[in-house]
DNA sequence: ACCTGAACACCGTTCAAGT
DNA sequence: ACCTGAACACCGTTCAAGT
């Protein structure tokens, strides 16, 4: 009398599984729990089916971790361009941001992965078209471009990683780092602990993005 | 006539296990396979010795990764600051990067982690004096300090992750994937396409890193 | 003090057997 | 066309049993 295993394909109208429906349980793991505790099996229980059914949809799960790096990067949503320079390139940046704070968990994922499809093209698109409308001719356009990403990504990192709580919160924490700091014996790092204790992503990226536009806009002034 | 297995300590001279070992083997692992490919068991097997054994000297894998990013942090050689300022960071970043190239599958691990312990902060230190000798105040000179990092950060995990056959060798890849962007429909991305098909490390390295400081000598211009 | 056997609860992935 | 059972070669980690 034990219920007999099925075997076989379901009978009826059982959910189908889906390439789209398996990317969206995987973010919904990464929320929950963080990059680590993806797996086949994982993403599995959330849909109801086995792990291995994963496999009629998705190459595995390295292409699986790509596929939600891309739907990350894809669902940016890029504001309308107003022609000014340095509005268009902050608001680009924000978007960018935004998308990442939203899923702090997966965030490392889109920014360490080298990915090579199409989907992530849009902001690439969007911050050339901006320089060339400033003037800017193609290969030095590039290089802002890569020194810009490559500013944007390693400050959304850090803040991703620092967590919410490094900053107002944990007062402990902060007085305990902060002694640490000031313990350190390093007479630099001794004298400013005050502020290495202390981190706020907010005011970090403002500082960081702002310092990369204005080295973009004096390389973009000497250009002419 | 089987060789009996051992058991419990093994009697006498063969090579003792320590954490040093342990993290030297890890990074082995690393060079030769990348970080994915780092177990327990393979590091034991490195060692000649069982995977359990290595929890006599390090908490666990997690303990592990973030022991071998220490290591690499700890083992930068920073230059003698000579008190010109571009020139002190720009060798400290490079001392940075020379590091960070030396073992670029365990680059990742330093970029990304979130590392407690005091044996990274001699970089920290070394930055910091240096903008404390050109006259900036402590909180400024963090704000500096962080976005500086950040964009060596940004800088270098796209290096590392590129690989050297992005650039130059790989002829065939490249026109591949010039005509992939001068198709994608994009128009400033397919302008640009010549450049974005093509990447070589050194090149966008100096780029960002000078175009960030001279950002950060306006900075400390203004300030005055 | 330190190493290992046995053991547990996991992994990713292949492939044939099913509907 | 798609799902699953059986199976394989892996994981990290605990703990008692040994020397």
């Amino acid at each position: 009398m034990t219920s007999t295993p099925r075997r076989g394909r379901p009978p009826k109208g059982e959910r189908q599984l889906s390439r789209e429906a398996i990317v969206e349980a995987t973010l919904k793991v990464i929320d929950a729990d963080g990059v680590g505790a993806v797996s086949m099996r994982a993403v599995g229980r959330v849909l109801g089916a086995d792990a291995k059914s994963l496999y009629n949809h998705v190459a595995g799960k390295d292409a699986l971790l790509d596929a939600v790096a891309e739907e990350l990067l894809g669902g940016i949503t890029l504001p309308d361009l107003t022609g000014g320079t340095r509005a268009d390139l902050l608001a680009i940046a924000a978007a960018f941001r935004e998308r990442a704070l939203a899923h702090p968990e997966a965030a490392s994922l889109v920014l360490t992965r080298q990915l090579a499809s199409l989907e992530g093209l849009a902001p690439v698109e969007a911050v050339l078209s901006v320089l060339r409308d400033a003037g800017c001719p193609p290969d030095q356009s590039v290089h802002l471009l890569r020194a810009f990403v490559a500013t944007l990504i390693g400050t959304l990192l850090r803040e991703v990683s620092a967590g919410p709580t490094y900053g107002t919160t944990d007062t402990a924490g902060i007085a305990q780092r902060q002694s640490i700091l000031e313990n350190s014996g390093l007479p630099a790092v001794a004298a400013a602990a005050h502020h290495l204790a202390r981190f706020d992503g907010a005011t970090e990226y403002e500082f960081a993005i702002s310092l990369a536009l204005d080295a973009l806009a004096a390389r973009l002034a000497d250009q002419r």
